[in-house]
DNA sequence: CATACGTGGCT
DNA sequence: TAGCCAAGTAT
């Protein structure tokens, strides 16, 4: 069966000229595939380049805080991926001697790693025959062997699994790897994909019996849930500086580690945050001293099953009595230094914009 | 096995 | 436009 050598004939001629196919670095592999999970090459492509230029390898990493690194990542999302690398990174300095692991069940083991990661590595940066099956695998597959179960049950990736071990070029695993892939993301893509054009049409069982809108199959989504996040900017002058008030996330929830104004979070819209801010602070600040206040509009921040629908209430005070508040003070001009989510950061840019020149 | 975890681009 | 989905992992 020459189908894959089509593809790898197809991938050497076609393939993307990308930054982390041009090194073996085991390090720079394992940053970029990291970035790339559940990440197209477009978002990720500035965030390789400014982490690897920022920790050039393993010990950088590792000796790094993590303010900082979810700093570096901030705005790319999921970042249980920069928290996770880093502990790896530390576990590679302390278990590994700073040596990168080189057999499959020493990199599966790192935090942050599954099976698609594991074996991405394995076969790019040591050249180990395990077939990767991520989302274009998966979708590729499917198609050319004409797969009608749901693909994203774990039977069906097992089944797809099993036979690329079979299939896999066990001489140059890690191009095996890339080409399908690459394939699943410049021609099987999932709408419009390039059927005329691709190397492996004549093979393909969802082309040939007119299936390829219906293949793959994936089991339905559930819907979006609503959450209302009423966040609060408190705004203290004291000895000629301005501070306001955060605190960190922390818990199983999004955006665990990145920072956050006081925060109300509802079930649905809250008719007097204000009110409900003070009896929920009793004592950390009171509403005479309140010398402006302005409410933003409703900002909806839509996530793939979730909808935040924020509202930023900013308070000028006279005073504050921080003994009251669970959170820390923080100097206005190191605010910025913070990690924050993109919700977050949209509407800071807003309030600089809006704001800044009253108080700054 | 189902669900939670972000963001942005495309249809 | 609302929904889909992208080089997945952890729980």
């Amino acid at each position: 069966m020459d189908v894959f050598k089509n593809l790898i004939r197809w991938y050497h001629k076609n393939k993307r000229d990308l930054p982390w196919r041009r090194t073996s670095d085991p390090y720079k592999i394992w940053v970029s595939e990291i970035i790339l999970q559940q990440t197209r090459v477009d978002q990720g492509m500035e965030y390789y380049i400014r982490i690897i230029n920022r920790y050039p390898d393993v010990n950088a990493l590792a000796n790094a805080a993590e303010d900082e690194v979810l700093k570096t990542w901030q705005g790319l999302g999921y970042y249980s991926r920069a928290r996770n690398m880093l502990l790896s990174a530390r576990e590679i300095e302390n278990k590994h001697s700073g040596h990168f692991p080189e057999n499959y069940c020493d990199i599966r083991n790192l935090k942050g790693i599954g099976d698609y990661t594991a074996a991405a590595i394995a076969s790019i940066a040591f050249n180990l025959p395990y077939p990767v099956v991520d989302g274009n695998v998966l979708r590729v597959i499917s198609r050319l062997e004409g797969i009608t179960d749901p693909i994203d049950s774990a039977s069906t990736k097992k089944y797809i699994l099993n036979l690329l071990e079979e299939k896999i070029d066990k001489k140059l695993p890690g191009d095996f790897n890339q080409a399908l892939m690459e394939l699943g993301a410049l021609i099987c893509t999932p709408s419009n994909p390039r059927c005329i054009i691709c190397p492996l049409n004549v093979h393909c069982n969802a082309y040939h019996t007119g299936r390829i809108k219906q293949i793959p199959v994936k089991t339905k989504k559930q819907a979006k849930k609503i959450r209302y996040f009423e966040y609060f900017i408190i705004l203290v002058r004291e000895d000629n500086k301005w501070f306001t008030f955060l605190e960190k996330r922390s818990g199983e929830d999004i955006w665990k580690g990145l920072y956050q104004f006081p925060l109300i979070e509802t079930k649905s819209l809250l008719q007097n945050p204000i009110e409900e801010f003070f009896s929920r602070n009793k004592g950390f600040i009171r509403p005479d001293d309140i010398l402006e206040q302005y409410t933003s509009k409703m900002i909806s921040h839509i996530l793939t099953h979730r909808i935040i629908k924020a509202r930023f209430q900013m308070l000028l005070l006279e005073s504050a009595d921080e003994e009251f508040y669970e959170g820390f003070k923080v100097d206005y001009k190191k605010l910025f230094s913070y990690p924050f989510p993109r919700l977050t950061d949209r509407y800071l840019k807003v309030f600089v914009e809006k704001f800044e020149k009253k108080f700054v």
